[in-house]
DNA sequence: ATTTCCTTGCGAAAATTTTTTTCACAATAT
DNA sequence: ATATTGTGAAAAAAATTTTCGCAAGGAAAT
C-alpha cells in the first residue's frame, strides 16, 4: 500500500540521511518516479524529509552535524558497507553485551541495528549518537583523545573500563588487509585498543569490504586467525576466502 | 566583498528561516541570480545552510523542526544559548585547556568557539563532534555510560581521566538553579563529575539562560560561590544579579 | 615602474536536469 | 453507478548547472 512505501522511504532517509530520486527507484522498482515524487512530497508536508533537488534528505539527517571532513568519508564504498552492516545486524542477538569500534562501518551498523536491549560499547562518536537513538539499548562510551578523521576515541586509560567490564562479541572493523600485515589501523592507540578488544571478547566478527584488501596500514591489530566471523562483500575473492574457511573462519 | 555578502546571506537564512532566490535577489540587486547561486552553494559545502528547490533554508531552522529527544531540547530558548554561548566563546584564549560539559549550550559553544589550539575535555558528544571539525582543537573525551536525554557521558571511572590532567578553567551549565538550591542537574553522576571538574579547575563559568531561574532538580553540583562567572542573557533578573556580583561574580 | 600572467569574481546564455502539470485509466470505496 | 484514490506517461515549466567570456586586482618577472 501507500502508507507502507511512504514509511518505507521515511525509514529509508532516516538511515542513509540522503537519497536521489534515481536511488529510491532502485528501491521501489515497481512504482514509477512520480509517484515516489508524490511520496516525498507528502513526507515533506508531515516535516518528516526535506525535498532538495534530485531527491530528499531526512530532517534527522540535517539534525546531526553538519558540514564535517567526516562525512565525505562515509561517502566511499556506502553501498557495501551499508550491505555489510545490515549482514552483521543480523548477527546481534538480544541480551548480549558488545563492542561496536568507531569506523564507518560501524557506524551503518549502528544505523540498521534493531533497538534491541542489548549492551554496547564503543569507542566512536559517531557510532555512540546513533545508539543514543534506540531506546532500549545500553551504551558506553570509551574515552580518551578524538581522532579526528574517523570521530573515534582512543586512550591508554579506556583500559580502565575493560577492567570491570565483560563483552561476548566484539565487531570491528579494519582500514587495511593483507595475509601477511593482517588487519591493521592507522593509529597506535586504536590498534593497542583493539588488541585489548581481542583478548576481553569471546568471539570477534570483522566487517570488511573488499576494498580494503591489499592495502597496508602502519599498526596491525590482528591477524587472521584472531577472528572468528568475516562480514565481507561479493568482491571478496575467492582465493583468499580460502585461507579464512580453511582456518574455519566463517565468512558471511 | 563576496565574504561579505556571503555572511549576510547566511544570517538572512539563519533570521528567516527560508528564503526563494528571488527573495534573495531583492536583497541582493546589484548581484545577479548566478552569484548568489554560487554563494549558496558555498555555504552549503559550509554545512550552515541545505539548498531546496528555489532557493535555501537554514539548517538551523531544520534543527527547529522536529524528532528526537535531544533535538526536541535543543530547540527550545536557543536563541538565548546561542548568544550566551557566543558570549562564552569569547573568553577563551589559546594555548589553555579547559573543560567543557555535555550540555546544549555546550553545544553551541562548541559551534562558536573559533579554530584556536586549545586542549578540551568534555563529557558532551555532540560538543565532541563540533569541536572535533576544528584543526587546531585537541580533544579528550571523557567516556562512560551514555545518558541519552543530553547525549552526555558520565562515569565513575572518568576520575581516572582527571588523575593526570589539568585545565585551568571549566565552562559548563545547569539544568536548573536556585539561590537556596544551587546549580542543579537530573543526573547523579553527572553531578559527581562536575563536582569533581570544580575541583580541578582553576576558574569556573556558569552558562545559565534565564529560563532555568527558579527550576530545581535533583542533584546540586554547585552553589553560587563556587563559579567565577556568570554568562547568562538580558532576561536575568536584576535582583538576582546583585546577590552574584555582591560575591564578586563577574556577569556577562 | 611597467608589463605580463594568473587568479578571482562575476554575468549571460546555452545545455541539462528536475519538477510540476495535465490527462488518462484502473481499482476501490460509497 | 458514481466518486475517490492511486498511479503512470508525457508535455510543459522551472530551476540548476555548465560553459564561455570579461574585467579587476595581485604577484611575479622584466
Amino acid at each position: 500500500m501507500k502508507r507502507d512505501r511512504i514509511e518505507e522511504i521515511a525509514e529509508l532517509l532516516d538511515k542513509r540521511g540522503k537519497l536521489t530520486l534515481e536511488q529510491l527507484d532502485d528501491y521501489f522498482p515497481h512504482v514509477s518516479q512520480m509517484t515516489l515524487r508524490r511520496d516525498l512530497f507528502q513526507l515533506e508536508q508531515e516535516g518528516r524529509i526535506i525535498r532538495v533537488r534530485g531527491g530528499a534528505m531526512s530532517v534527522k539527517e540535517v539534525q546531526k552535524v553538519s558540514g564535517e571532513p567526516y562525512t565525505k568519508k562515509t561517502a566511499i564504498h556506502t553501498d557495501e558497507k551499508i550491505k555489510i552492516a545490515q549482514k552483521a545486524a543480523r548477527l546481534i542477538d538480544e541480551n548480549t553485551s558488545l563492542f561496536i569500534d568507531g569506523g564507518t562501518t560501524a557506524m551503518y551498523l549502528a544505523k540498521e541495528l534493531p533497538d534491541l536491549n542489548v549492551h554496547i560499547f564503543t569507542n566512536g562518536l559517531a557510532v555512540a549518537i546513533e545508539l543514543a537513538q534506540k531506546k532500549n539499548v545500553n551504551l558506553t562510551v570509551l574515552g580518551g583523545q578524538v581522532l579526528k578523521e574517523n570521530l573515534s576515541t582512543a586512550s591508554p586509560v579506556a583500559k580502565s573500563y575493560f577492567d570491570n567490564t565483560n563483552f561476548e562479541l566484539a565487531i570491528i572493523s579494519a582500514s587495511a588487509f593483507t595475509l601477511s600485515n593482517g588487519f591493521s589501523c592507522g593509529s597506535q592507540v586504536e590498534a593497542d585498543l583493539l588488541k585489548l578488544t581481542r583478548k576481553k571478547a569471546r568471539a570477534m566478527y570483522m566487517m570488511l569490504d573488499s576494498s580494503k584488501i591489499g592495502k597496508i596500514m602502519p599498526y596491525t591489530f590482528a591477524r587472521l586467525e584472531d577472528i572468528d566471523v568475516l562480514i565481507t562483500d561479493d568482491n571478496f575473492p575467492a582465493d583468499l576466502k580460502e585461507k579464512f574457511t580453511s582456518r574455519n573462519i566463517v565468512i558471511m
